[in-house]
DNA sequence: CCAGTAAACGAACGTTCGTGCTTTTTTATA
DNA sequence: TATAAAAAAGCACGAACGTTCGTTTACTGG
């Protein structure tokens, strides 16, 4: 009988957890194979051996990171109807979260770290950024928004500039003001009630 | 006789600029002395002996950028008359510099990787970026906005995803989103002649 | 011309990094 | 319970890190 779930996937995927945590206050580089095994209370070689390269660590996490934002952002909206409620959804959503991830973002840590880094990570960092965008985007066309390239763009700016903002400053009404202008973005829109 | 210049304070002037390329590109924490030293055909030690520490040079690094800030995007903006127009120009100041410098912008990397470092070197980026959020507080008071805080995070927060798109994607549609977003911004406003 | 000073140098320090090998411990199944 | 495979640990390595040291070079003022 196959066992419904081997130690070894459970020890990655609490490795990856973790990481995922660090590297958003300590960045991808940052993010070391010591420190990380010394906070789980396991060797490094221990951990190391899960990955075979740091560079697959890295890759590995961003995936996690990938995998967590789906679930704390992009489900969590499906309820709304799609077009202007989702996007309404996705943008409270994301702000809601901010504050459960003492590290904030992971994708504002980890994009601006590798926007200058060729490579794998980045890559696979800009991917799943672009992937986001390009869902803003569909939901903005359903929502009958003229440019929904701006209005994605529009949107991004307004919730990674909250957490920029808010992580530098502490000031949280920087919420309250992307919550404005997004309901200024929305109002206008066919097929929102105000 | 006194000289006017020193040797000294010429090589610390120019390791301060390469330091904050460099910055720019691997962060405050990436950048490294052996590198900066070798770049600059210098040893370490002879450059690790103008500042004493890392620390010092993140620092100097830092106040630097600040300059080059004041020297490149506020006082260009000097010429356009308080309000509306400087508000206008320090965000066209700021978009048209974004692709002189290869590495993108300093405050967006560096703030992104030391929001969560507490200590002098977090300190002194935030208060830069308080102050560059004061002056466009100040200028949207003067403008006319009724809420003037509100607005300097909106032109931060456009200008910032500008810089954070267009270094991870390349879109260059980026900047005429914002400059749409801004004209959008700025032509509700008493005394801005649309 | 000589003394004094500032600037830059080369070598080495202790530490931490990622990584490779070997061994021990744990886990899963027959 | 025995056994093979998987997971974790132990140990060591070379390189790079920030930093310190003593020395050498290049100016400057008397």
């Amino acid at each position: 009988m196959t066992p419904v779930t081997q130690k070894g996937s459970e020890t990655r995927a609490s490795i990856l957890e973790r990481a995922v945590d660090l590297a958003s206050v300590e960045g991808l580089e940052g993010l070391t194979i010591g420190r990380l095994a010394a906070e789980l209370r396991m060797s490094k070689s221990g951990l190391f051996a899960h990955f075979g390269s740091k560079q697959e660590l890295q890759l590995a996490t961003v995936g996690a990171a990938a995998l967590r934002f789906r679930d704390s952002v992009i489900v969590p909206s499906l309820d709304a109807p799609e077009g202007a409620p989702r996007l309404r959804a996705m943008g409270d959503r994301y702000l809601e979260r901010l504050g459960d991830y003492s590290g904030g973002c992971f994708w504002a840590a980890t994009s601006a770290e590798y926007d200058d880094r060729p490579g794998p990570v980045r890559d696979a960092i800009a991917a799943a950024l672009d992937a986001w965008l390009a869902e803003l985007e569909r939901q903005a066309r359903i929502a009958g928004v003229d440019q929904p390239e701006r209005f994605a763009f529009e949107l991004y700016a307004l919730v990674m500039g909250v957490n920029s903002r808010y992580r530098l400053s502490g000031d949280e009404r920087v919420f309250g003001y992307a919550r404005e202008a997004l309901d200024r973005l929305l109002v206008e829109l066919p097929g929102e009630s105000g």
